[in-house]
DNA sequence: ATAATAAAGTTGCAATTGCAACATTTTGAT
DNA sequence: ATCAAAATGTTGCAATTGCAACTTTATTAT
């Protein structure tokens, strides 16, 4: 991913900006709790190293992970905003995030900062559409095959290796993970994908 | 929503703007086609009156609407990327749609415009977020409790009136119709809810 | 006013799914 | 190298859901 909110300003500039911003760099162990209550600040954070997990705790106390944030993703300020349930913001790997209070970045009237925050949004709205894509599909076969012909038209390939585990797979589609497992045995016996651990070429 | 790409802008600068940016206002009616194979246009449409529903067609022809979009939503330059099937937009009302290209936005280097257009953009991150909340719902059941409760919190009230019809909150809500029916009559025998048509009144 | 079309509502049934309860394999830490 | 924890994998079963096939009620157009 080539978005970066500080893309097209070399290193000094960007240093200067961060200063003038008063933007916070904070380093995360794994399992570090990064936010509490992430719909409510007015800060964003920006994930410069490292992945984030984004959770909800139901009112019964089940966990889901509703979105798994990487590097130059960016959340609060709403961004993640949940209705009843509280959001966190933990740490999945030891993490690097930048604090930045959203206003500053809007008073600033840096023509190539705010564009940089376009494209960062913009981008997220485009995944935000392509995962609501795979949750309106009604059957696991079809967010299974939906997703696998994601993966090979940007791997470029009819055989790829899944860069998350199926226990993540299963919350990123947000089904039961040994159903997602049977449906996937399922398409192998149907001949339909071959299946060798993570590594998954499509057959048709 | 006050949300407008315009904000801040008096009725001069923004007719000034509109030239500058060679924007075209466009009329459509009801089920007119707006636009077609949205996922490769380089121009955002923004709806300034009437609604627009983004239609999927699938492979074997059914149809899902994927989103529905009102006043100062936008659509296009990717923002509704889809993998494989084509994407529509198509009036719900008689609309009112502006297209400007992407780029003369960005290039204009306008701190406001593009201010405004961020706003937008972060506000429909807030929506596409509150979409997938309900959609990762396991049941029908917690998809309905949960938008109705959201439904309570905007409208201050535990009773309200649904501003769609229960076919579009099937889509919505990505379940079968008839499914969503027989779930409400459910809620509404366990004395969860009551049910008047589409005037609800949450009963815990 | 009435015909046509869309929405609401109901029910039976089969298919899909989640959940529980496991065994096995892989990964990561010390 | 070894132990613990996480991930993978399997299966039976009950619950949920989608689908088909309707009827009834609203809405819209002429």
């Amino acid at each position: 991913m080539d978005l970066d909110l500080f893309l097209n300003f070399d290193e000094s500039e960007k240093n200067a900006l961060i200063k003038r911003l008063s933007a916070k760099k904070i380093k995360y162990k794994k399992e570090g709790i990064v936010a509490t209550n992430i719909n409510n600040i007015d800060t964003i954070g920006i994930i410069l190293s490292g992945k984030i997990n984004i959770i909800r705790y139901d009112y019964n106390g089940k966990k889901t992970i509703v979105s798994t944030l990487k590097q130059n993703d960016i959340f609060g300020k709403n961004f993640n905003k949940s209705n009843n349930n509280e959001l966190y913001a933990i740490a999945r790997d030891d993490s690097e995030i930048l604090f930045i209070e959203y206003d500053k970045i809007i008073s600033s009237k840096n023509p190539t900062l705010i564009s940089n925050l376009v494209n960062i949004l913009a981008n997220k709205v485009v995944l935000l559409n392509e995962r609501i894509e795979l949750l309106t599909k009604k059957t696991i076969r079809e967010k299974i095959l939906d997703y696998f012909s994601y993966l090979q038209s940007i791997k470029i390939s009819k055989t790829f290796t899944l860069d998350m585990t199926f226990t993540d797979l299963a919350d990123y589609l947000s089904v039961d993970r040994t159903a997602l497992m049977r449906e996937l045995k399922n398409l192998s016996d149907y001949g339909l994908i071959k299946k060798s651990g993570k590594r998954i070429t499509i057959l048709y």
